[in-house]
DNA sequence: GTTAGCACTCTAACGAATCGAGTGCTAACA
DNA sequence: TGTTAGCACTCGATTCGTTAGAGTGCTAAC
């Protein structure tokens, strides 16, 4: 057996159905649902066909159907096709262009969870030229030095050094000096130890504040791995019931809140790049555990080059896809325009 | 009528009762709960009193009491009273001094929701005095100038200016000891439209970059209008089933993730100081709307001088107020002594 | 002042009956 | 050969009356 037109149409039509209502789709309502106008009887041997092929689900004798995770994903599939074609209308979001970046990508979370009625989560973008471009000692007071350092991409870092006995201007100017000419356009990999060593043999008694601004350095660099995610909207998880029974809140409230377990997510979706940049995981395709009764739909956006980030609407498998999608689509496209100007 | 000796035994009795299985207590069982050695019919007596007198509330007629409000309030005084005189052994949490304090912070939030098994929350310290430091423009690239600038409490911001063509040492050092000698040591309040007017002049073609640093500055100063507030154990809500049902529940969780709405607590906290620190808001107490099913406690800590936050717990109102305080106390002295050796 | 006893109240739990949506199958029809 | 009407059947959800039990308030006796 296998799937013709007819029985899609039928899968499509269970799927919307279900996708409003959150209720087993039965065979009458499909009948009079779409315009094939056929019977209930048909519709039911068509029924029986598409759970055989694997479609659609019956929770239990005398309900009626559901999708199953294969059915969405066919269903999915399709849209995303469709989608392809046809020419998006380039509508706006309400973004206001923020000064600062932590700030922009909170408010984008929180426009997606409003606009979707889902959960959504933005990653800060992930750096991934760590260069180092240039380092200043400043003396802030007797006992205070500040270190600030650069990093390619114009991440700054700033680090407040104490000393013993305050350092004269010239001796400040040297080691600035010291550490831009050795230092600069490095990345971690090539500032070993022996550079290390040679560096604070040079800055003789300095050598502390060498090892101090080197630290700094490292610091600075390996600041991507801890990745800043923002989130919003977790009520809306209790906007659909087949989330909102305790355990299952819970669990997805937690892992929301312990925002290091959607890494996974951004991991996966940085790494593995379609074409669209669109991703969706439906049910247990997800890679976040405890997320297994819910469908990830993902997008990535680059604000500036190479500065990717991700972000992804979480809600119930029966979402409204198109809206997510299109939701995304239209929110990558505005960050990845932000600063491309 | 007024509450007597007993009185009080019986209805600290009924609390603790309570405050362990969240179900109304009835006579039966304090008459064997306490030692007082009185029958049920004696206790029936009492409770009746006691609710007369606002102390507990009976939920339906033939069901065992609650304490009200009012009698966790006064269950809590005196609980505070005999802890006032009681000497705190010193216990230590596991907190680990981290080189950043919002991640410092974080842990706090994790570490005090894990202990106490309610939702917690810690505000990071704002900083009162707001004079400026220190200022340094570098150059960076030809286009991109960085300003560095400390204000007093040793807080760093940061900001790229982009200038059109190239500046020279010479001018840089101009404007750097031109920034410095007139801004430092100055409070938002003092640098006045007159002052910038007047360096604007000096600062001659470079004016712009002037106007850049003091816009720089504002932002700076003004920064901990925004207060950052880290939460944790969103889930513990769940726990305790007079929180847990949908409505409640997508309440409570909204509240703790629109961290601002929490912001209430800690300008309460912060302003209306009393002797021990610790504050403790049962039921419609609470400044924080939303969450009036609730108690929260609090404690204000001071990081380093005038860098003051507040930590806090939010859970049902038959929380176990013992534990907490003496969790939040902990903390507390743990905070306030890290910075100060 | 305390307590035993008793009638009374009210919720929670249980189970039987009923309802109704939906199915699968069969036989008739175009 | 595909479609449909008809029908018996299944099974979850709802309703309703019953029961069990926890707890009360009141009275009378100690």
């Amino acid at each position: 057996m296998q799937l013709d037109e007819r029985k899609y149409i039928i899968l499509q039509a269970i799927i919307r159905n279900y996708l409003e209502t959150g209720e087993p789709v039965g065979s009458r309502t499909i009948s009079k649902y779409t315009d094939l106008n056929l019977s209930s009887a048909t519709i039911r041997n068509e029924m029986a066909d598409l759970e055989e092929l694997g479609y659609i689900l019956q929770p239990h004798t005398s309900a009626g159907r559901i999708p199953s995770d294969k059915g969405y994903r066919l269903y999915v599939d399709k849209m995303m096709e469709e989608k392809e074609r046809e020419v998006e209308e380039r509508k706006e979001l309400l973004l206001e262009k923020e000064d600062k970046v932590d700030h922009l990508l909170k408010q984008a979370a929180k426009l997606l969870a409003n606009n979707t009625e889902y959960a959504a989560m933005v990653s800060a973008p992930q750096y991934h030229r760590n260069k180092l471009k240039f380092i200043q000692l400043s003396r802030v007071d007797a006992q205070h030095l500040l270190a600030v350092i650069v990093v390619e991409g114009n991440v700054i870092k700033n680090t407040m050094l104490t000393v013993e006995e305050e350092l004269s201007d010239e001796t400040l100017l040297k080691l600035n000096i010291l550490l831009n000419t050795h230092l600069n356009g490095l990345s971690m990999e090539e500032i070993n130890l022996g550079m290390i060593a040679a560096l604070k043999q040079q800055a003789g008694i300095h050598s502390e504040i060498v090892a101090g601004v080197i630290d700094a350095v490292a610091e600075a660099i390996k600041a991507d791995e801890d990745l800043e995610i923002y989130t919003s909207g977790a009520k809306n998880f209790f906007k659909y019931p087949e989330l909102a029974d305790h355990e299952r809140a819970s669990e997805l409230i937690t892992t929301f809140e312990e925002k290091q377990l959607l890494t996974e997510l951004v991991q996966d979706n940085l790494s593995g790049d379609n074409n669209t940049g669109i991703q969706v995981y439906i049910g247990s395709e997800t890679p976040v555990a405890g997320m297994k009764d819910c469908s990830i739909v993902t997008a990535t956006y680059e604000l500036d080059e190479g500065m990717k980030g991700t972000i992804g609407i979480i809600g119930p498998k029966r979402m409204d896809y198109e809206k997510v999608v299109s939701n995304l689509r239209l929110l990558k496209n505005q960050l990845d325009d932000l600063y491309k100007r």
